[in-house]
DNA sequence: GTCTATAACCTGATAGAC
DNA sequence: GTCTATCAGGTTATAGAC
């Protein structure tokens, strides 16, 4: 028994949303077209109208995709409560770092498509139901905050920190890379200073003094 | 003696600018018909590439109105140096912070078009001879930190600090209203009460221990 | 389930009258 | 300088054969 249409193996819905995902991500849902998705997935036009009936079907599938992989890993990093903070933020650096590495361009994608549909982010964490998830980490920092195991800081403003510093060198990777890299430096070394920089700006902030 | 083509004593040419500029910003190149633009300035489309002969050609006046705007002026303010740091940090992001809320999606717009073309930014500094101005600075920057003034931290991680704190709200705007702001809490509230944690957080870094 | 053919539309851009 | 008319090309999407 095998998958409907395969194709080495790997289903012709499958490997369009992966054709979809790379393109969607590289040059944003404006400057993609169906027809270029069709390309990249090595199928007809009209045979990709039929796997997904409209473009914006087709980037839902694709936005769903990306958003079923993050959330839970991130969720899964920072409930293991037996770590301190400072590991399980190393955690999530790493995490998102290697997602990054392999998807320069994700973080752009993402903020592009929520200035372009507002909620589309918060839309697809309820379709896929993931809000409660969210909820349950934001509420969890607060309690360690009124326990006094961490800091008191507004939740918001320790969002704007961590995505701050975690998404600019991403989002300015071209800058980064033609105007604020050191004599022989690879994008890459760059990072790995910059990660323990962010965690001292977390721990400056959760830290109880 | 009155500009070519008045219509209410504003010359058609940054009549249009004026139209391509906020359609731009609000949803940006690819997004932006020169219909569009020709609708906002109350022209005809022809008249439009009479003016500006390509869509490539308006963008880039439109660029070079905005970095011709931010950039000598935050010169200014970061070289005052008869005023302590904290007080030079607080002029820069009062004077971004008055840009945004007059033009919350201009981050956004920056960003995006830095992705879509990776020269786009240093290509329109140099072309304004704005480049020195840049180079100044952080020459300043790193003789304050030779002289023991300010601690020693590469100036590429003060810019992922600053820019990163400072941008992230207006990049995620819509999620910020939201989904991130306290009960009959303003964006302009929120952002007056993140402004001291940037202050913060730049100090932690700059101020020699 | 995948194709050919085509519809209906919008885009940036130009030529030429006034 | 600003208009009308028009072009060539690309877009999403659908109808219908196989």
């Amino acid at each position: 028994m095998s998958t409907p249409n395969d194709n080495n193996g790997i289903s012709t819905e499958s490997r369009i949303i992966d054709a979809a995902k790379s393109l969607f991500i590289e040059k944003g849902y404006a400057e993609t077209s169906m027809s270029d998705i069709a390309a990249r997935a090595e199928i007809n036009r009209p045979a990709l109208h039929y796997y997904f009936r409209t473009k914006d079907k087709m980037f839902h599938a694709v936005i769903g995709d990306i958003v079923s992989a993050i959330v839970p890993r991130v969720y899964e990093l920072l409930m293991q409560r037996g770590l301190p903070i400072a590991d399980r933020i190393e955690g999530v650096i790493d995490a998102y770092f290697t997602l990054f590495k392999q998807n320069p361009r994700l973080p752009m994608f993402i903020l592009r498509e929520m200035n372009r549909d507002a909620g589309m982010l918060i839309d697809t964490i309820t379709r896929l139901h993931l809000k409660e998830k969210l909820e349950t980490v934001i509420l969890s920092i607060e309690n360690e905050m009124e326990s006094g195991k961490l800091n008191r800081i507004p939740v918001r403003f320790l969002f704007f920190n961590f995505y701050g510093m975690l998404l600019t060198p991403f989002l300015a990777q071209d800058l980064v890379c033609t105007a604020l890299l050191e004599d022989g430096e690879t994008f890459d070394q760059m990072l790995a200073n910059w990660k323990p920089c962010i965690m001292q700006q977390m721990l400056n902030l959760l830290q109880p003094r």
